[in-house]
DNA sequence: TTGTACGCGTTATCAG
DNA sequence: CTGATAACGCGTACAA
């Protein structure tokens, strides 16, 4: 940690100007090889590496994409994460990510950390709960003015920019015709901190698709909570335990496989066998639904490919004209152990 | 997108120097206060934010720290990802997080990133075995060159930095002195890169532990692989398929929960009752050990302490002389239900 | 309380 | 092939 060598030092050392220095480390234009390797050596002996800053300054660029979401803590976002980082790099970017807090508000200084540091774009991810987050759609508008956005979230809000976001009705739709089709008429679903019948596309695609099959919307089999396993196992609690026994529901969909970990436990410690006496549906394909007893049937909304065309897209918005649109990618059941479908299991109609 | 206005735009337009429009940005100097809201008047109509490449050539702080580590899609990462982050950002520093793939090289153009950037500080964070990697020793030497290093690693090599690392004895005597009081004897260890009776530290505690209790110290009993679940299943596989069935291990500790919960899975496909036939304890007390069926008992490494006590070290680095030493937090069993205690159950020394 | 002028480290342009 | 020099945007002495 001495005093660092800046290009002069390296240019007065080897007796060249800084130009020359420059044209040695960007290895790109014409010089004389014997000058090339002189500069070059003192270049290592110094352990010289040009600064970003300045050349930020210079080019207007920083070859870095903000990623703005919850923590990553949620395997589901620390997978869109990791394809983002894959893909960026694998195009030249950085990445740099940013946390927000479920439920709080968008720091605004966060928005402008990532306006001082002039990144050349940003992603947000979030999933449905945090859209109607405080400030969000500000922190969008100021963040707009300055550099491509692009979104990973439902289009459910006019957010005015490129949104990427998974199939919202098939994420509905796939896990209750699969139930359906064993023979399940009484489903329940859980999480989120949705209102049903309200804001949620999750929620409305849910009992629209109960009804499409001319199902019971019983409110009671709607559960509003949070999204990790504690909450599922909460959510169960307070389902079944409002409920007389023969008006239990014979099906559980948890708005992800987290709730659904939790709900599992629950449905166990109260004696149910799985998938005799309870069927149960997740969402996000996490890798360890497959090692669940029993393994968890699940819907796959493809994060990966969520985050790969979202660093896509985003690089070349810079030379399209802002015309904001939306991007869908379908989702995916996934069928393993958790509804008996494997097992030739059928629920009676009762 | 349209071009960003600068401070001297802002100056010009407020009809002052920038001087001024600093002293009102930085909000430290003193300012007429009627100059004071023009000026910011004007900054606000333009949505003009200082950049800081200009100000880190300036004043050659970025306040960024850098983190090096495998990917955060390993549960036990993403947790001391995301304590740094809260750290670093408490303290008014901002995480860029690199990621560096299992068994790869570090790659060089990574740590010329870094030193182009100029942080303030890197924390390099690693298992036991990525500390063998290629390169590691000769980016750590060339990056404390340029800033510190502080590293979250097991202290084997000489890394000559300052190293915080959780408690490898502890991690493994724990589990085995909690296993042998409840009465077993054969006890197998699986997973981790390592070659047991050659570098790794945590395979060597195993043996020693093993040997402390005269217990058998059979290498049928270690299955070297990887850490994921996927070579959990395939270490029992392997180990158990190799051995007659009476010479079958009663207990597991497994490398880490990821390896477990493979290990659980395949230990009950081949019909094994869990605690009852064999006992199984992992590593790292992730979010998923208490959905576990049985819950699994575990050591926790609290790397949460690991993360937030890495960045105060490298946060009050500078302000010390360069004394590399290494820093220790204890490891704690955490008790659940997969070796059967809480169920007063005790294995007969067969 | 405000303004002037220079340095921070690079790259690009233009001239040689 | 190489060198001089002007930006790049900001903060900070120093002066007024």
């Amino acid at each position: 940690m001495d005093k660092k060598a800046t290009i002069y030092d390296i240019a007065r050392e080897a007796g060249v100007s800084t130009a020359t220095v420059t044209r040695v480390t960007s290895g790109s234009a014409k010089v004389k090889s014997s000058t090339r390797e002189r500069v070059q050596r003192i270049i290592d002996a110094h352990g010289y590496v040009p600064s970003a800053a300045a050349h930020a300054l210079e080019s207007g660029q920083t070859h870095t994409i903000g990623l703005v979401m919850p923590s990553i803590t949620n395997p589901y976002f620390a997978r869109i994460y990791s394809t983002i980082y894959e893909e960026a790099t694998a195009n030249g970017y950085y990445v740099w990510l940013f946390q927000i807090h479920d439920n709080d508000p968008i720091p605004p200084n966060l928005i402008d950390e990532i306006i001082r540091r002039r990144m050349d774009g940003v992603i947000f991810a979030g999933g449905i709960w945090s859209m109607e987050r405080t400030g969000l759609a500000d922190a969008l508008t100021r963040l707009k003015h300055h550099m491509p956005v692009v979104t990973i979230c439902p289009p459910t809000m006019q957010l005015d920019c490129i949104c990427i976001h998974s199939d919202l009705v098939g994420c509905s739709r796939l896990p209750v015709r699969h139930l359906h089709a064993l023979g399940h008429r009484r489903i329940a679903f859980i999480g989120g901190s949705m209102q049903l019948r309200d804001s949620s596309k999750r929620g409305e695609n849910f009992l629209q698709e109960l009804r499409a099959l001319d199902l019971p919307d019983d409110p009671a089999y709607h559960v509003n909570c949070g999204y990790n396993a504690e909450s599922g196992e909460g959510a169960v609690l307070r389902m079944l335990s409002g409920l007389e026994r023969r008006r239990w529901p014979t099906a559980i969909i948890a708005f992800n496989d987290l709730m659904a970990l939790g709900a599992m436990k629950q449905l166990k410690n109260m004696g149910l066998r799985l998938p005799q006496d309870m069927a149960i549906i997740g969402c996000d394909n996490q890798f360890f639904c497959s090692y669940t007893d029993p393994a968890l049937t699940t819907v796959d909304l493809h994060p990966e490919e969520l985050g790969s065309s979202a660093v896509r897209e985003l690089l070349t918005a810079r030379d399209r004209a802002h015309v904001p649109f939306n991007l869908m990618r379908e989702a995916t059941l996934i069928v393993r152990e958790s509804c008996g479908a494997k097992l030739g299991y059928r629920k009676l109609s009762d």
